[in-house]
This record gives C-alpha cells, sequence and structure tokens, in this order.
DNA sequence: AAACTGAGCAACCGCGCACTG
DNA sequence: CCAGTGCGCGGTTGCTCAGTT
C-alpha cells in the first residue's frame, strides 16, 4: 500500500482492448489536424475514451501512414538478427535501423520466427552463412547496402513500373515510405498544424457524423485534401485493399475492418 | 464437422529516464 | 536538490485464427 507509482490514467474509466474504425479515425483525424505534443491529453481532447498510452502505442504501431506492414524480407530478418547480436534487446534501436518497422513488430518476429529459427540453425551448422558477419560494424554495412539499394530504387522509379519494385515489394514499400515521409514530418510539426480551437466544433461533428460533413470549413480541409489522399492511396497498398491486389496474407476479418474504415475515409474526403 | 492446439500479433503493464517547476 | 509528470521501452498477456487430429 503506498508503494508504487500510480497509475497512468483510471482503468475504469477508459476503453481498452481492440480499436474500433471509429477510434482509429478519430485518432488520425486528431493527429493529421493538431500532431501529438501531448498523449496524455490527447485522448480527452480528442474525445477519445483511451489512455494517452494506449493511442500514442495504436498510433506508433499501426497507424502512422509510414508504418510498413506485411510480412518482413529475408534481409530484414537478416537485420534484425545482426542487430540483436549489437544491441540485444533495444528493440526501439533495432527499429531505427529499419524504417517503418516498430519495435513492437520486430519483438514480435524476434519471438516467434528469428530466435526460432536461431536455435535452429545453431543445431544444424550447415546453415548458410549470412550475408553479412556479425559485428556491429558489419551490421552498419548491411544496413547501407539495402538503403543504397533503396535510393537507386527511389532515383530510377520516376513512374510506377518499376520492375525492381514489382519483383521486391519490400523495395516497394521503402520507396512509398520516403514518398510518404513528408507527410509524417507535417504531423511532427504542430506548429505547422497549430489550429484554433475554436474550429474543434466542426472537427468534432464532422467526426461524429461523417456522412454529414458537407459543412466542414472547406477551404482549410482541401488544403490537406492532397495529402489526405496520399495517405489513403498509402493505406490502401498497406492494407491490400487494391482492386488489382495480389497479397492474400491478410485475414478476411482485418479486410471487413480495415474496408469499413476506408469508406469512412472515403467520405471524409469527398 | 467438431474439438483441440499452437502460432502470430495487437495491446497492456509497469519500470526507468528525462524534463520541469 | 527534489518531487511530480509524461514519455518511451521492454516484457508479458490474451485473443484470434489456421492447422491438425
Amino acid at each position: 500500500m503506498g508503494k508504487g507509482r500510480a497509475p497512468c490514467c483510471d482503468k475504469t474509466k477508459v476503453k481498452r482492448g481492440p480499436w474500433s474504425p471509429e477510434e482509429d479515425l478519430k485518432l488520425i483525424s486528431f493527429i493529421q489536424k493538431f500532431g501529438h505534443e501531448n498523449w496524455r491529453s490527447l485522448p480527452k481532447q480528442s474525445g477519445l475514451l483511451r489512455c494517452g498510452k494506449s493511442c500514442r502505442l495504436r498510433w506508433i504501431n499501426y497507424l502512422r501512414p509510414d508504418v510498413k506492414r506485411g510480412n518482413f524480407s529475408a534481409e530484414e530478418e537478416e537485420m534484425i538478427i545482426k542487430f540483436h547480436q549489437s544491441y540485444g534487446n533495444k528493440w526501439s534501436k533495432i527499429a531505427s535501423k529499419l524504417p517503418g518497422r516498430t519495435d513492437n513488430e520486430i519483438k514480435n518476429v524476434w519471438h516467434t520466427h528469428l530466435k526460432k529459427r536461431l536455435v535452429k540453425s545453431s543445431a544444424s551448422p550447415d546453415e548458410p552463412a549470412s550475408p553479412c558477419s556479425s559485428d556491429k560494424t558489419q551490421a552498419e554495412d548491411c544496413l547501407n547496402i539495402k538503403t543504397t539499394r533503396d535510393s537507386t530504387t527511389s532515383a530510377s522509379s520516376g513512374g510506377s513500373n518499376n520492375s525492381n519494385q514489382e519483383d521486391d515489394p519490400n523495395i516497394s514499400l521503402m520507396f512509398e515510405y520516403s514518398q510518404f515521409n513528408d507527410i509524417i514530418e507535417e504531423v511532427d510539426k504542430p506548429d505547422l498544424l497549430e489550429i484554433p480551437f475554436d474550429s474543434d466544433l466542426d472537427i468534432w461533428s464532422f467526426l461524429d457524423a461523417p456522412n454529414e460533413n458537407s459543412s466542414v470549413s472547406r477551404g482549410e480541409e482541401e488544403c490537406d485534401e492532397d495529402e489526405v489522399k496520399k495517405w489513403l492511396k498509402h493505406l490502401e497498398n498497406e492494407l491490400g485493399l487494391e482492386e488489382d491486389d495480389n497479397h492474400q496474407h491478410h485475414k478476411e476479418g482485418a479486410q471487413d475492418k480495415d474496408s469499413s474504415l476506408l469508406k469512412t475515409y472515403e467520405l471524409m474526403i469527398h
């Protein structure tokens, strides 16, 4: 009694568990408009019945436009293994070396795939040698190889028919990451997003009634429309909701959820 | 077809650090 | 210097779903 720290929020007054599309939408919209200067006050200001930490986690791990989803490439896995040798369980450190990947995701991959694989490979010495040696410098070299390839791809791909991108979906995603980086930078600069709070009513009525958003101040909305469209496109790619999508790894339940979210987004921008 | 099991992953928890007054 | 506050991180939990029996 009296020991330990007070909980970050009143657990009885906040919603827990999986996020609904509506909550996602609220969070995205809020951060797009105001940034995330203060996670603790964000739920109150955004009207979310969530703990600030939960909002932060949801944003960082799932909703951030630059977050890369889907399977890890062999190259990425190799990098994780190498960086883990260098840094240990410093997942955020490792994540910082892998653009678009989150510490949580990397941690999960490590515990579910890579750890087991390492156990196996240490049991069978015939395992092919890794392309990079094991010390830190070499691990950094691995990254350099990747970023070089990445920038080459970016530089050479003026259009969307780049064959390298088609060959390697991860390079394609890395390209998309750089494409949307500027949007994220905007989001991370609250000073650029400062909007007087008397506009709140519009925003919240807009969020609460996405079908009746025609009354929202269009001037301001149009400024963001291109960025939102870009982001939307990006989300479609990331969620595997494009018409000619070949990705099979998304579960149907998640697709339903994602597509309903997407519909709400579309209502937002049209 | 139903029950069981294990893998994968999103989300939560609590600690430590940095910052501020 | 100290206490309070907020954030970030790493560990852990628990739900969902696919594979197996």
